[in-house]
DNA sequence: CGAAATTTTGACCGGTTGGACAAACGTTAG
DNA sequence: CTAACGTTTGTCCAACCGGTCAAAATTTCG
């Protein structure tokens, strides 16, 4: 007796369902939704395509899925900005949050990038209702910070723009980045180096004059 | 007499031309390479199929020639960064122009985009060729003037990086800030709104201590 | 006008892709 | 053992896509 769609139910079919989403983001956000192929997917998982088609119903419900699977770890850095704590601590806390998500999770940084840049066909009522809601209730905090005189003055929503712009770039345009610091300097030095560089920059553009 | 590729020759092959590209720059920017189709993009510059593929010998000559006809527009801000003119007023003049290409130019910038997120196959040349050879020398101007005190002591390159991610944060991601800013906030100021809250934070944290 | 050159199109082709399906395989429990 | 259930796969299909081609339509030019 089970309803229409099959209800996840032995240990295995999770593992194997996991081992799906797996490799469905290092195909999706390498090649984006439509640049991707349910046989590719299928190889990263070691399975056959129709075999992958017993536990996912199409090419958009493993998307779905995976989507609605990281959206947590993807705006937990931000939900951990605490109004109680020190701002400028706050605030570099969360930058250094976000550089660390662009440095050990790429593929999720790309496979947002990916959908929002395709227009979020996808993830649209994600954006306006979760997303906006968390980043409205944060943007208050920061706000209240800017009027108690513990940062300067600032438009809160563009500077959470900018964190975002400045992390993911790192994950985004790792290519780009690499190319253009060179072999010598692509190591694992260069998150250091970005984040020095980052604290620098909105330590002082943020601290209050005075 | 002419030589394998067919030269252009009237006017009217020229205008085909640009309308063919114009039309490829909307529909690979908005889908990127893989999800653009030919007749997409034949229908965008309203003709058929086969026509279009009169004018150019593939889906990837197209690509080719609209990359190579957009990155000198692309790179214009940076070549224009000049070690003559006032540090400060340079960089934040480069600012400028970055963020207005990103308001005037939002689909050369997803073009862009789209292309390094899927690894650049088709660019790299470009960027560890012409853009690296740019950047180190930009790099090593405001190298100079770090060293004159002219602005603070900082990495010349993620200094670069930072500007590239904030501006074109507002063409790339820009579905998500209008739906973060909500439909009343997503109007044309919110450029200035940027404009103001980047001018504020690369001043600052700019500026030479003392 | 009329011939030559250029432009446009309908029809077609081979390869790919998302997905369906039934048969085969394996596992478990009576 | 064997029936029932869950899993895996080979095969197939229809839609799509990049690209070809020959013929038709149009333009150019003597």
């Amino acid at each position: 007796m089970e309803a229409s769609a099959p209800r996840r139910r032995t240990r295995i079919q999770q593992e194997k369902r996991d081992l799906i989403l797996e490799a469905a983001l290092e195909v999706f956000s390498a090649r984006g939704f439509r640049g991707a192929t349910i046989d590719q997917i299928a190889e990263a998982a070691g399975m056959s395509k129709p075999n992958l088609l017993y536990y996912f119903r199409s090419k958009e419900d493993i998307h779905e899925t995976l989507m609605q699977r990281l959206l947590d770890t993807w705006l937990a850095p931000l939900r951990e900005l605490d109004e109680i704590g020190d701002p400028l601590t706050e605030l570099l806390g969360y930058i250094r949050r976000k550089l660390e998500m662009a440095r050990d999770f790429p593929r999720e940084s790309r496979l947002f990038a990916n959908e929002i840049l395709q227009g979020a066909p996808r993830i649209m009522p994600m954006l306006e209702g979760e997303l906006k809601a968390l980043v409205d209730e944060k943007a208050a905090i920061i706000e209240r910070w800017m009027h108690a005189g513990k940062i300067a003055r600032t438009n809160p929503y563009h500077l959470i723009f900018s964190i975002w712009a400045t992390t993911q770039h790192y994950a985004d345009f790792d290519v780009q980045v690499r190319a253009v610091l060179g072999p010598e300097r692509s190591g694992d030095g260069r998150f250091e180096d970005a984040a020095r560089f980052l604290e620098g920059l909105f330590m002082e553009g943020l601290r209050p004059k005075g």
